[in-house]
RNA sequence: GUGGGUGUAGCUCAGCGGAUAGAGCGCCAGACUGUGGCUCUGGAUGCCGGGGGUUCAAAUCCCCUCACCCACCCCA
């Protein structure tokens, strides 16, 4: 036997009974987003590997050593997205959407690639649903996303939710601050990881979110963003802050929390589910992002869902469509059955067949252990009164629906 | 990318140098010839993750490799 092909590492297969709950968690949080009048826009999963390089940041780590990054035949340098905010700014810039609406409401929902070490909740594809607001600049905007998200947790049954927040600062409050803090830990460089050596080089913000001990004893003393946050900046976080409350909404600042895409400007923040440290949701402000690839000056915030944690957290059990199942004894049966049973399908009710030769006892197994409750039988008995014996595998009900009366018996059943 | 753990039947797992590799659940069949679940009886199924090595003998020991899990890192 020829070696079994499975799944690439990193890639895995959502089989029925999963995607099941995956399609009713998507469809409220569609539900959620539409009510708030954003719009779904689809985009590719291939794209210039410049994009993200420019908006995400080439510095950081998902461009550097996270990104599915290849050739195609034309030897145009691709990447698969990692992200789908840099290829919904693409395409609001692209078809010049900012002349048709003010403030853009646009959400997406797909696979996003990483290639990270896999681990659980953890896939090198993985899924999020996404919200962007493009062109709106005042707090309110940023307070809209948090809410959406309170929204859609407290719709799913999530009680024990908490935001991480915190304002990375405008463009200057971010280099004045980088500046700062670079030059406070330069000193100090020697008593730190190999990793925050160079990313006070590279990227001096990603060093607050550093684990190691030794560095996390340095963070403390180094200079906090909020003291140099300039007017503006403190007045919008403050402004969120006080809509926040108003809304009861479960926040707590993080001083450290700093995201690993450079496009972040003033508020970004994270949703955390109760003792499980990994985020499921997170986003922020980035008012440089439009005008960095290619646009006008044009303020925009935005979130993603991570639809893998979030499913693998909280699984509600989703009734599945009532189901007949029908059996065919004999071949005479199974010949005029089907055309009969297939002549009055419906959309709502899902009938399925064995068309295999087999006992009614393990026919009527197969039944039970799908759980179905509803079964119908047409054999040599059946065939000459023209209908099916109808059994109720649930109360052992059993009568007879005549050929004739077999469409309105399935909507019987829809309403029942 | 770093460290640790685990890969044996469809599933959960036992076996940890010795014979034809096991259990429970599931599956198939029969008892019950056209009526599932309960019970009883019988049956099928495994490149013991893959490759190499040690040995008279390897699922078992060693090396490599692949995959999964956990932690770090990173992120959603």
């Amino acid at each position: 036997m020829e070696k079994q092909i499975k799944s690439v590492r990193g890639m895995r297969d959502i089989l029925p009974d999963e995607t099941r709950r995956w399609k009713a968690l998507e469809s409220l949080i569609f539900r959620v987003l539409e009510s708030f009048g954003f719009e779904e826009i689809r985009v590719p999963i291939v794209e210039e590997l410049k994009l993200f390089q420019r908006s995400v940041g080439s510095f950081t780590d998902i461009v550097q050593k996270e990104m599915y990054v290849f050739k195609d035949r034309g030897d145009r340098v691709l990447a698969l997205r990692p992200e789908a905010t840099a290829c919904v700014v693409r395409a609001y810039l692209e078809h010049s959407l900012n002349e048709k609406k003010r403030i853009t409401r646009l959400y997406y929902s797909g696979p996003m690639f990483r290639y990270d070490r896999p681990q659980k909740d953890r896939y090198r594809q993985f899924y999020q649903i996404g919200a962007e607001i493009i062109g709106g600049q005042n707090p309110y905007f940023d307070a809209e996303l948090i809410i959406i998200l309170a929204k859609i947790f407290e719709k799913i049954g999530v009680a024990d939710y908490v935001f991480e927040i915190n304002s990375v600062g405008c463009n200057q409050c971010k280099t004045s601050y980088s500046a700062k803090l670079k030059q406070f830990l330069q000193n100090r460089a020697s008593h730190m990881c190999q990793d925050c050596q160079t990313r006070i080089e590279n990227n001096v913000l990603r060093v607050l979110d550093c684990k190691v001990v030794s560095c996390k004893s340095i963070i403390k003393e180094a200079p906090v963003i909020q003291d140099i946050l300039c007017q503006g900046c403190k007045a919008h976080q403050e402004t969120l802050y006080r809509i926040l409350d108003n809304h009861r909404v479960p926040y707590k600042e993080n001083w450290q929390l700093v995201r690993g895409l450079d496009y972040y400007t003033k508020t970004v923040f994270e949703l955390k589910i109760s003792n499980n440290d990994n985020a499921v949701a997170g986003g922020g402000r980035y008012d440089n992002l439009v005008h960095e690839l290619g646009g006008p000056e044009t303020a925009a915030c935005g979130f993603a869902i991570g639809m893998d944690r979030l499913c693998n957290m909280i699984s509600p059990e989703i009734k599945k469509d009532i189901t007949v199942f029908v059996v065919f004894l004999g071949e005479k049966s199974l010949q005029q059955g089907v055309k009969i049973v297939n002549g009055v399908r419906n959309d709502h009710v899902r009938i399925v067949a064995d068309y295999t030769d087999r006992s009614l006892k393990s026919h009527l197994k197969s039944a039970d252990r799908e759980d179905i409750q509803h079964v119908l039988i047409l054999g040599e008995n059946e065939l000459q009164q023209e209908s099916f014996l109808y059994r109720n595998m649930k109360s052992g009900y059993q009568t007879m629906v005549k050929f004739s009366e077999l469409s309105n018996f399935f909507k019987g059943l829809e309403n029942a």
